[in-house]
DNA sequence: CTGTTAGCGCATTCAC
DNA sequence: GTGAATGCGCTAACAG
């Protein structure tokens, strides 16, 4: 296969010496700016290029003109689907501008978030995107916002999905808005006897979301008693441990459980089947992010659907632009959400 | 938040005078190989470099350094769960080696996946990781072959995971063993009429796992007739087509329908359930893959796991261990499948 | 339009 | 041990 055992990838030198040309308009014939380039010339240097199997070296490209062509993405896990979903968002929209993603993950740990940043921020990126929720009051919030800070002050756009902080520019999903309407349309269909799973208080999400759905409530003249209010960890596992608790302690005329994600809505679901009931009948079960699963699952979910994908556009975008300069509170673009009604969620 | 406005980030030159030391000194000091620097003059540099807010330039680092700590990962499609475990397990895995992994998607599309290539090639990354089945007779494969071949032959390390060309590093799961196992599982269960739900006839994975299905059945005796073969996209839609289609010509006696993986079954799953019966009791369905959604559909899904996340993790190992310098194709990884039985398919 | 030259930020060989 | 000098691959003035 390999007859040539080359070990060295090809130089634009070389290109240039084996065309017969100077670096200068190799250069230009393979990159430059405006075709300022005989075009007999330019035609000679691109097949050397390709008969030599050129490819730029980008980080040469990088160090020259001072800037790359990368953005960085930090997650908390690249296998969620929330998450997944954001970053093929991101990816599309990087994509789309010739821009090269490079991707990490915390695994929910704020000390490797902040240790990633750091590193990140060696490939000079020209955005830094951030999604996942934070908790409220991390205690090394300040380390990562000073890194963040240098960051931008040396010219780093920094971009926080679903979450603000530090004054930066953030692509917000309207988890209050969602949760409100959501309690309303489950008001509309009959339900007046709610119980609420939620992850752990520190969540921005999560308490958002909560926060939201007690006011849609409000609204109709529900009030949500502490103790429906079951919190675990934001995952399957957490519904359903947290719905299996409920069920376990007594359902005492509950006739919904809300959980604060669709996971977690999958977990109670599995957690209300498994104690002999039947989800959607015996007790609804509603969600939040309607993720593709959540049509699957049976009953289906009923939830609220949250553009993840173009939540990544959006940002990628929002990092992008340079409009306004400096104005990274002022529009906290938002996306709008949808209630998504289902069989889990059956007329009362 | 910002007092001081420089603009460019601090350089290494920079930290080298403010700490009255020479680049070299500062060089070595911050990453040089081994310690021979006085701990004094150490501290002073890492102080400053502190002070400085300095992050190494990582594309100056490798241009001067001749190599990079990247590594480049081919998907398909970010959002599936399919390629997002692997990329998960790939990024984990490239994290413990301290490399910055960077990600693309082709959107399954051969031409995208070349350009991708080319440009990815750039970054000069220490590897190239390819997941996603691939037709098993592309036109530009030539095209794709050539350009890894030079990257290959420029140094870089190309691995694909669950696919077989070229001669290249590869990864590879077990699917004809893995279909062949359920096969004779289920005919364990007591099934002895079958209807294959699968992909496109070029897709080699899709290939696969009919081919060791049947093999599965032959060592029973069991013949799996051509019209019980239905062939439609890999999706969920391309699932639920089928066994739509497979319910209005009439089951004619078929018990169980089994999709070359689980998206597809899911899609079985509401097709069955849409004719108005009841997938399990009146037909059994299974799967392959074992995605997390398997085990939260109802009934649960019985299906073949498929380690993905370790199939990502030995991606990059593979791409990393220089052991036998170049033995491409001796030891074609192959990570072990596992048949997991659940209620969609009750024993007969 | 084309070629020469000087950096970009950093690692490293070589003298001291 | 430390510093000065050279080069990595490429771009961008700068002259011709």
């Amino acid at each position: 296969m390999g007859t040539s055992e080359r070990t060295t990838p090809a130089t634009l030198h070389d290109v240039a010496r084996e065309a017969g040309v100077s670096l200068a308009t190799a250069s230009r014939s393979l990159n430059g700016s405006t075709r300022k380039v005989n075009e007999e010339l330019r035609q000679r240097v691109l097949e050397t290029a390709a008969r030599l199997d050129y490819s730029p070296n980008l980080s040469a490209q990088a160090v020259a003109r001072g800037t790359t062509t990368t953005v960085a993405l930090l997650v908390a896990d690249i296998a969620d689907p929330y998450f997944s979903q954001i970053a093929a968002g991101v990816v599309a929209a990087a994509d789309a501008e010739h821009l090269i993603v490079t991707m990490a993950a915390t695994d929910g740990d704020a000390d490797r978030e902040l240790e990633l940043v750091r590193t990140l921020r060696g490939q000079r990126p020209r955005a830094l995107i951030l999604a996942g929720s934070r908790a409220i009051d991390e205690p090394s919030d300040g380390a990562l916002g000073a890194e963040l800070a240098a960051y931008e002050r040396a010219g780093g756009r920094v971009v926080l999905i679903s979450r603000n902080e530090y004054g930066l520019r953030t692509v917000q999903l309207d988890n209050r808005a969602g949760a409100a309407a959501l309690a309303t349309a489950l008001v509309g269909l009959g339900y007046r006897r709610f119980a609420v799973v939620t992850g752990g208080e520190r969540l921005r999400t999560a308490a958002d979301r909560l926060a939201g759905f007690c006011e849609g409530l409000a609204e109709a003249g529900i009030e949500l008693p502490d103790e429906a209010v079951l919190r675990a960890d934001f995952t399957r596992d957490g519904g359903y441990a947290a719905t299996a608790a409920l069920l376990e302690r007594g359902l005492d005329g509950v006739e919904i459980v809300v959980a604060a994600n669709d996971v977690m809505a999958i977990g109670a679901l599995s957690a209300i089947r498994d104690a002999g009931l039947e989800p959607g009948r015996d007790v609804a079960v509603a969600g939040f992010d309607d993720i593709p699963t959540a049509r699957d699952v049976t009953p289906a979910l009923t939830s609220v659907r949250v553009p993840l994908v173009e939540l990544g556009h959006l940002a990628l975008r929002r990092a992008l632009d340079d409009a306004g300069a400096d104005a990274p509170a002022d529009a906290p673009a938002e996306v709008a959400t949808e209630v998504v009604l289902r069989a889990s969620t059956p007329r009362r």
